[in-house]
DNA sequence: ATACTTTATGCAAGCCCTTGCAGAAAACCC
DNA sequence: GGGTTTTCTGCAAGGGCTTGCATAAAGTAT
């Protein structure tokens, strides 16, 4: 098989607590010896076999990272900005995705365990927070994005919702918009609430009193039918807030397909910027969220957490910023019913 | 820390050989020992280390999974039917991504040797054919997209594109389209220029000889400048089959910037079946790429294989079809450029 | 020159599990 | 009942690395 310490040992004419020590770069050995044994490592192509040395040290070098579902496009940048910042520091990721099972969901705690991993980032709201404590009581630190108050060994990693949303409501008011509604994301989920809360509680403030609010969950169809609901609202509304992308994307074929066009009747603002919000027609304006960043932010809280004597978490906070494309414009003086209904006129006689 | 095999042992007043028989369902084992076993197991809610484990057995429970990005869609449900398959069987998957980066390249393969996993997909035609002997010369099962024979350790699961194609030239056939253009994806790409060969031969069989045939990468962009040179070839083309749904989708929306409109002056036809290929307008009619069924296939392939006493590996193909939306319709009788200059006129009138 | 640090290396005891070998007990055969 | 085979369990030797302790050599202070 390949080679172990005790063969580069014989090699470099030293103990193999010395060729482990030099591997380690602890301190105290001579640049000679460090020299022989790089050089017998250097010949053999010696890699130590990190089996022997995880059970040796009672840790792994790997990190955890939890999501619920890897085809969700939202999850992949996360994925690849906690991984860049794992590769640098020299650890490696386990995935891990509990698709909203719960069975499933206790197999990945149980891999983390097994594993043991030094850190895990949980990315999704999901999980039980009594999850963390299982983890935390067996040393391993963890980030999560839920609003728990950060503690020995948990950090969070918040997105900042406000920001964006607040740019958003500007824009849509600097377009003379005064007719506004909300489909908000799934109700049970605490990330959308919160959302929808900031978002209805800003757009009061600045005068425009959105109506109707309704719910939907993040797929797509979902989007459409609440188009429905918002279509046979009495006040028509002329710019629609989405809970995500996705919804938005929904919402917009929902009114393309009533003859409804966007931006010029109605503006269409989304949330997360997803890589396709930009490939739609019309391109979407929405607020967005730093995946990447996220990613990345998480992997770095853990690190540094875990440096740390006392372990003590941190809160870090990511930005979200409006991305203004074309689905949102003036507000056009037509109400949207009227609208409908000249359009529909208009078909018939062309 | 956790508990041991001996505590639980003692526990059961065995040895830990036999507890360690146990749990690995060794045969010759009472029921009776088995069950005074277990309860401890279950009492102390004890669980293998599996650092020790591997290091014991000299090999991990995990399978590589080696994609060139995270971040594209089209890996997301490989990687998702990959790790569902081996979940299923009790494996862990080590996610690992190259970027199209050399170095990290040979880090990556650094890694698998070193966590030694058992088997590795490759699901990139990035990765020099040399790669696959390295792992195999380990003892480490690969599997493999690209058209190498397979051999011991090494077996093959492609995407037989040549069924949708045939398909998809059909499909346009039958609407009547007698003029087609091709924009593949990039020169360098293996997959890329088979399908583009697929393609070109299929279409001229049935009396389509395709031009112009470009090129373009896989990005949006790209499709988008492609279409430039086609709509400024002399014999304009009624349908345009691309070499990926982005590709499509760039394509799509650079003919409606130049007022061409799809699919009624011109068909469009993807590859991929990408997620959005639906929730684009008009929905892609595309060929589907089975791709959480390729990650499952390559699981299995792996999987079956090292069972092998012999180990040898084996080609599987996973099929392609059409899928028919809505950016496909019969033949226009007005040739494009006539129909690009009437919209001209119209719009100076409205 | 003596006593005390500091630096550099080796020894050997783990880390926790698996498994070949061997012995004991039980079951079977004639 | 003696001899075989089959079933069950334990012993102990790894598997490859890390690290506390001990020792030796070199350096520094007195």
């Amino acid at each position: 098989m390949a080679h172990t310490m005790n063969e580069v040992a014989k090699l470099a004419k030293v103990s193999p607590a010395t060729v482990s020590r030099v591997l380690s770069k602890s301190p105290y050995i001579s640049a000679d010896t460090a020299n022989r044994v790089m050089a017998a490592v250097e010949k053999l192509n010696y890699h130590r076999n990190v089996h022997a040395r995880r059970l040796a040290i009672g840790k792994s070098d790997l990190f955890g990272l939890v999501i619920s579902e890897i085809a969700n496009p939202f999850f992949a940048e996360i994925i690849r900005g906690f991984q860049a910042a794992a590769w640098d520091r020299g650890f490696d990721v386990l995935l891990l995705n509990t698709e909203y099972d719960d069975k499933r969901t206790e197999a990945v705690v149980q891999k983390l365990v097994e594993n043991s991993v030094r850190g895990v980032a949980i990315i999704t709201s999901s999980l039980q927070d009594s999850v963390i404590s299982t983890l935390t009581n067996k040393g391993i630190g963890v980030v999560t994005c839920n609003p728990v108050p950060a503690d020995r060994l948990v950090s969070t990693v918040t997105i900042d919702y406000k920001r964006g949303l607040v740019q958003a409501i500007e824009h849509v008011a600097s377009l003379g918009h005064r007719r506004a509604a909300v489909i908000a994301g799934p109700q049970t989920n605490r990330t959308a609430s919160t959302i929808k809360q900031a978002l209805v509680e800003g757009l009061r403030q600045r005068g425009l009193d959105p109506d109707p609010v309704t719910h939907s969950d993040y797929h797509f169809d979902a989007g459409a039918s609440a188009v429905q609901a918002i279509l046979s609202a009495k006040h028509a509304p002329t710019v629609i807030f989405c809970g995500s992308d996705l919804i938005a994307m929904g919402a917009i074929i929902a009114l393309e397909e009533a003859g409804i066009d966007v931006p010029k009747d109605v503006s269409i603002l989304g949330i997360d910027d997803i890589p396709f919000s930009f490939l739609v027609r019309p391109a979407l304006t929405t607020i967005r969220v730093p995946r990447e960043q996220l990613g990345e932010t998480a992997f770095a809280a853990l690190d540094k957490m875990l440096k740390l004597k006392r372990q003590r978490g941190a809160e870090y906070v990511v930005e979200t910023e409006l991305v203004v494309r074309k689905s949102t414009s003036p507000e056009r003086k037509f109400a949207l019913r009227q609208k409908a209904t000249l359009l529909a006129q208009h078909d018939v006689e062309t």
